[in-house]
DNA sequence: AGCAATAGTGAGAATCAGTATCATTTGCGA
DNA sequence: TCGCAAATGATACTGATTCTCACTATTGCT
């Protein structure tokens, strides 16, 4: 998806939930897609140091409500924050025990296939109603295991 | 594993980590014993009452460390318990992110040789050293599709 | 353009799961 | 049995996140 692809699909994405795509939201949006993994509110605020913190909490909240981005929580205690698979494509999440850093990556569409059967296998013996799975790898980081 | 092999493997563990397998343990080992699923501090204590909450935050913590126990977290704000693999054996969550319930279940070998082995691909091009995977599916439990 | 009405902002206060403290109790070893 | 190190549990504290609210920006209308 080309940036100006994204864009407009942000901006439709917040209309549908009557919300303004306003700078702050620009800005942010900006932000995640510059990360090659969900960021932290810290990492943002780093890296554009023109939003405050307060309105980075309270637009990444109605981002995820609008279906624009996505929450994600590891083991530590800082929530982190990507694109929507909507607007990214789905993947899935290597997490480093050791920094807590978070980077992605995909699996070829055989395996996909393969896992979302098996899945759905035991949704239905389970009584569940699958809406997505989650895949990480827990581990350690190159830089971690240099040091 | 019975509930006495069970309860040899926690007294050994919790000694490799020179740490005594007092009472309070005994109860929390048995309370996540008989859960279907990890279980939250407030599902502890309401289980056990005789549990006092710091009590059973301080040795959460301890048997983590020593290997007894593992913390997962999902989305909302509490953290969930549950015996090691280690102890119970692979298995993956099915999470309700209606009511927060999370269940376990498990794939067959086959699949999780096929998932293993991509992962692995997956790891090895990043640069990254595996320790585990963690498979989650997200959805609607069966009581909250009913209401 | 002028003028409400409505939405967004951001500094600071409040919340609350989780952690630290510490006086008291427990249980192991000599 | 005694002494001591570990564990307990009531309570205070911490810090990521959420809430508040006075202020600012934007929209829609004439
Ligand atoms: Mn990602
Ligand atoms: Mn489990
Ligand atoms: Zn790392
Ligand atoms: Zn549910």
């Amino acid at each position: 998806m080309s940036l100006n692809d994204l864009d407009d699909e942000v901006a439709a994405l917040l209309d549908d939930a009557d919300q303004r795509y306003t700078s702050s939201r620009r800005r942010l949006i900006s932000a995640l897609q510059a990360g090659d993994g969900p960021l932290t509110i810290t990492q943002i605020v780093a890296t554009d140091a023109s939003l405050p913190q307060s309105t980075v909490y309270r637009n990444l909240t109605i981002l995820e409500e609008a279906g624009v981005v996505t929450r994600i929580v590891t083991s530590d205690d800082f929530a982190r924050y990507e694109l929507a698979e909507k607007l990214t494509g789905h993947h899935h999440h290597l997490i480093c025990t050791a920094c807590g850093d978070v980077v992605d990556f995909s699996l070829d569409a055989a395996v996909e296939a393969t896992l979302d059967k098996a899945l759905d296998g035991a949704a239905v013996s389970a009584g569940f109603t699958a809406d997505s799975h989650r895949l990480d790898l827990l581990g350690t980081c190159r830089d971690c295991a240099k040091a």
